[in-house]
Order: C-alpha cells, then sequence, then structure tokens
DNA sequence: GTGAAAGCGCTAACAT
DNA sequence: ATGTTAGCGCTTTCAC
C-alpha cells in the first residue's frame, strides 16, 4: 500500500488567472486593502471559492504578516493554563489570527528555545505566560515581535503585561485560614534564586502576601515557609518536610492548586486526612479543584479575564507598536470549599 | 515610555559576506549539505556565531523544509494528552525540529481549522491526536504532509497509526471488576453517531471491548451501557443515571479518567461512597487517578511510548514519503489502586 | 482602478 | 569545491 503523491498547491497565481486578473488584484482582495473595484472584489472572490485557494503563511511572512500568534505556556500540565489560553483563543476567534502553542518548557534554556522558534517562524505577536526569562531578554523578544507577559509583574515600556494581584491573594487565603482560627499556617513556595526574577515572578509575590499577612495578623513566629516547585511533585516534597516537623501546621497553604494536589497526596500516604488533620488551600482555582473527592479552597485569578486582556493588548499592540506599554492588573477571589476547616481542637 | 525600535534580522547574506563566501556555501554547512570544505565550514560557523544568525524558518518554508512539526490535540484539559506530547517532544528534542501545538479544538470544524493552518504554515509533519475528521479528510491531509494519527484505529496507506489495543484494555478492567466478585458492572461510553468513526474510535473499541469481555465472563445479561461523552460532565451525567436505577450496578467503568472524576463527583453528591457504595475504574492511568483522595484504578496506554512511536514514525515519513504505512498498536496494563473493591456483601 | 515587476530570505540547479 | 542565478508565493511600490 503505497501513499497517493502530494496534489500542487492553488497558488494566487492560479486564482489570478482564473479570474482573469493580476496577481496584485488578488492580493488586494485577500487583505481588504485598498484600489479594488466591487466587481474585481466579487470576481476574485469566487475565483477563491472555485479553487479552493488559501494564501500560505510561509510566503506572506516574508512581505507582511503570517497572522499567527505565538502562545508560550511554561507547563502544560498546570490545569490552571487552559483557562488562559481559552481567554485567548475566545477573542482571537473571530478574527483572522490563529493560535499555535509551544510545548510546555522548564527551565530558561527551553523557553528561550521556544520564543526563539517562533520569532524564527514569523509570528505576528506573542502572549508569554508566567516566563522565568530574565528581564533583558524580554525586552529583546518585544523589540523583535509585538509580546504581551502574563503572570509575570514588572513594568517594561517594551511589552504590556496582564498579572493578578497576587499578594492581595495570599492575603485572602491566610486570612481565611486565621478567621477560621489556625495560627500555624504554613506555605509552599516556589523556590526562587535570581534576585530580578523575585521581584516579579508571581511565586515570589504570592510568598511576600504571605509573610505580610502573617505579620500584619501577629502571627509572625509562625511563619514557616518551604521552598520547593510549582509542580505536583514539588507539592508533594513540600508537604513531606511539613508533617516532619515537630509541631505539625495545621494549615498549609500551596502556592498553586497543583502543588496542592501534591500536598493532598502526602497528606493521604501519611494516613491523615483533610481537613480533619490539616487544612489546604491553593491558588488559580483550576477545574479540579471544584471535583467532589477534593474540594479545594483556592484563589480565583480568572485566567480567562487575563487571557482575554492579553489577547486584545496584542491586537493594539500589533496595530500600533510604538504605543505607550499597558499593565493590567485583575483582583483575585477566594473561593472557599471543603478543605479547609477550623483547626482539630 | 515608548518601545524601541525594531533592530533587523541578520540574513544569510550578512553571514555570506561577514565570512567572505557566498550564500550557497553558508546554506550548504546550515544544511549539512555536501560540498563544503573543513575551512570552509568552520569560518561559515564562526560567522554565524559571530553574528547570532539563525535561519528564517518563514523562508525556508518557500524551498524546502520548515524544521516545525505540528501536534494537534483535542483537548488540552484531558490530562492524557500531555503524556503523548512528553513522548514526541522527548523524541524530537535532539533534532532541529520544532514542536508547535494547535490549541484544543473539540470537533470537526475547529480541527479543520487548525489542521489547515497547520499546513498554510509549512509544517513538516503532523501528529493528529485522536482526531473526529472523516476518513477522506484525514487522507487529504495526509496526502499534503507526511501524518501519523494517534489514538485512532483504521489502517490507511496514507498515514502510519499509533493507538493502544482499547479492546484488550477494556477487558483488562472488566476481568478485574469480576475477579473482585462484581456482576452488576455498567460502563459509560461515548456517544459516537458516525459509523465509520464507530469502528475507528478508542471510546467504541473500549464499550465493545466491554461488552465482549462481560459476555466472555457469562455476564452477558448484566451489560448495562450509558452513552454520554468523554468529559467531567458526561461521567456525571452518566453516573446520576446509574444511580437511580432500581438495581444500581455495584461497578463502573468509565472510558476514561476524565470521566471516572465526573463519575467521583456524582457518586459524592449522592451521599454514597467509593469503593465502599460502588467501585469505579477509569481508562488513561493519568497522573489525576494516582492523587491520594482519588485513587483511581485505570488502564495505563503509555501515552509517553505513544508519542515516542508517533515521533519516529513520522521523521521516517518525512524522510521517504512513499514508504508503506504503519501501524503501532501498544498493550495497556491494569494499575488497581483503591477505588475497586469487592461489592458490599 | 489596475497590473507589471521588484524583491522578502532561502535553497537548488547549474555553471565554473 | 565553490559561486551564480533562478525561483518559491506573496506583498508592495510605482507606472499607467
Amino acid at each position: 500500500m503505497k501513499p497517493p503523491a502530494a496534489p500542487r498547491r492553488v497558488t494566487i497565481v492560479d486564482v489570478a488567472r482564473h479570474a482573469q486578473v493580476s496577481t496584485t488584484a488578488v492580493s488586494k482582495v485577500l487583505r481588504n486593502a485598498y484600489g479594488a473595484s466591487p466587481e474585481m472584489r466579487a470576481k476574485v472572490r469566487r475565483a477563491i471559492d472555485e479553487l479552493g485557494y488559501r494564501p500560505l503563511a510561509a510566503a506572506r511572512a516574508l512581505r507582511g504578516r503570517t497572522y499567527t500568534i505565538g502562545v508560550m505556556l511554561p507547563d502544560i500540565r498546570n490545569p490552571f493554563f487552559p483557562e488562559i489560553l481559552d481567554g485567548v483563543t475566545g477573542c482571537l476567534g473571530d478574527t483572522e489570527y490563529q493560535v499555535l502553542l509551544g510545548p510546555g518548557c522548564n527551565g530558561e534554556k527551553e523557553e528561550t528555545r521556544v520564543t526563539e522558534a517562533m520569532i524564527d517562524r514569523g509570528m505576528d505577536g506573542l502572549v508569554l505566560v508566567a516566563p522565568v526569562s530574565s528581564r533583558v531578554r524580554l525586552e529583546h523578544i518585544a523589540s523583535v515581535v509585538p509580546t504581551v507577559v502574563v503572570g509575570r509583574h514588572g513594568r517594561s515600556p517594551a511589552y504590556d503585561t496582564v498579572t493578578n494581584d497576587d499578594v492581595a491573594g495570599a492575603a485572602l487565603v491566610v486570612g481565611h485560614l486565621a478567621g477560621l482560627g489556625h495560627r500555624r499556617i504554613a506555605h509552599i513556595e516556589h523556590h526562587e534564586t535570581d534576585p530580578t526574577r523575585s521581584a516579579e515572578m508571581p511565586n515570589a509575590r504570592r510568598a511576600d502576601g504571605y509573610r505580610q499577612a502573617m505579620r500584619d495578623l501577629g502571627l509572625a513566629e509562625e511563619i514557616d515557609v518551604v521552598s520547593t516547585s510549582y509542580t505536583q511533585r514539588g507539592g508533594h516534597q513540600g508537604a513531606q518536610e511539613l508533617l516532619a516537623r515537630p509541631e505539625r501546621p495545621t494549615a498549609v497553604f500551596a502556592g498553586a492548586d497543583i502543588v496542592a494536589m501534591g500536598v493532598l497526596e502526602a497528606v493521604a500516604e501519611a494516613g491523615l486526612s483533610v481537613p480533619d488533620d490539616l487544612s489546604v488551600a491553593g491558588y488559580d482555582n483550576t477545574t479540579f479543584s471544584a471535583l467532589g473527592p477534593i474540594s479545594l479552597t483556592s484563589v480565583d485569578q480568572s485566567g480567562r479575564e487575563m487571557g482575554r486582556n492579553a489577547a486584545r493588548l496584542l491586537l493594539e499592540r500589533i496595530t500600533d507598536r510604538s504605543k505607550p506599554s499597558v499593565q493590567v492588573t485583575l483582583s483575585p477571589e477566594l473561593v472557599a470549599r471543603r478543605s479547609t476547616l477550623p483547626p482539630p481542637a
């Protein structure tokens, strides 16, 4: 069984010939550009339909747009990111733009590879979700192609940002737990080495927010932070460490839902139960947190809304590359569920 | 604050001039093509490094390869798909190829949009995961660009396939439950309308495997199938229906883990518990099934291995487009966890 | 309003 | 072994 040969692609020349006009005319119709009469447009449209013509993005790239938006997600497993993606595609759905994603990239090296690949493929704009690259690198990217950074603080003239107020979000969780009567509230954070990123990354902000809120509530001495990573594995390790403490915390604020998943796993392994032995809260309000057997208290930062904003800002910047940069900050909301209760007496 | 202007891109001409050679020479070095002396190669390599040159994929697309592989995933939320993706990227990591994903697409229309977009962008090969498009459409795609179909049965001369033996997988689950003493074992399937797809889609195979296994075990009269969809919602609805039966099943085989999630949700809502009142098993062995509070019995179809195979086959087909098509079938394995126990006495 | 023609950055015949 | 050159499919001056 041999596969059939590839059919030749219909080009703009075929359309022009079929419609008895020039390729210029076809190009103008395609782009709704100025300088084509209604009759001309109709003629060309008909030829396009009859031949089933679609412009080759690669060829367009050499002269103009590719009508492609690249979205870089750090971790495809984190159920929060699809929310952002939905927002982006939702906003771009009615436009000619097509969204393409990079594969999940862990770390700076992979991130560079993916962003370079997107630039090399002539993408018209980039949405970078929680990038870990240096500021210089981000500004370089933004100087080459319109860019919106989602989920990372730090204003730059080169790119727009969309974030949620992570400090406030962390305070919501700590306030909720303290309100239930907890005092020994621990936090599992994503370990950060780079000082610049410390100031800009959401994980660092959440940790700061946690510390600040603990202090404000007079619980400064109970501050207990374990540094692992924002993955299920990281949550598992962090929880193991916390459960081994001589005096166990009564509540854990995991920096992300995916971290909380790992915590739940470790707690079950230790023969303990949530929330009877330990209250657990996450961040992101992913679809899994709502699941019956999980029912995780979490913070909703409305990823959909973030994605929508990112897409909107990107389209604006593609239209006018020199407009001043914009920073959008959304307010998080607490969603209390069954994984948090007053501490055991 | 105004963003800086875009720097001009380094081209092959710049490299050629800087290295004092022809652009042909540079092109040859880039592609490791025949006809360049070691000294020439060294000179060109140095110029490339000094100038930080990277070939523009869009320009390459017009003449040859883009070194881009497109992966289409039907639903970015289903935690099974990242496994496949890991396998693909793992296999392609050492090559020059870059993987780009389409946004999750539900339904035939979106699927067409994404595959067309990938073709228009000159991708060198496509991996289609559990596509729902018609057979004709798939063969058309494959005639235009090397294609591997993952998670859908049905051999075609035009494309390679990678699947797992869904019939055997379903039999593993039924055998496991029957071995525990269950007789009233129900199944929640994904509703299929199209007759061609009925034969090719994994969901249909699993339902067939369930029926066959029930018959083989002398449980033909207990066969009980509810048709919804492979989503959390579908599982929720299916479970509600089953729980309302005058004689409730003692075990439910959900066609996918994501379906089982919905079942767990519905069971909890009904004030029942798993596995005391009802045993539940899924399919896919996603990371969530291993989670402590869930601990779902499932079938591992090794998505990673599927992805690896898909990437390998794709590279082979890119090298030789007219080689006969290959079908790879992997064997599923049962992973028993705490969600399945003997039925209540 | 319309079309001829010059490229965009790269590859591949085809010389030399 | 190396360079010259003609395109790939499209957009965009710039004539008419």
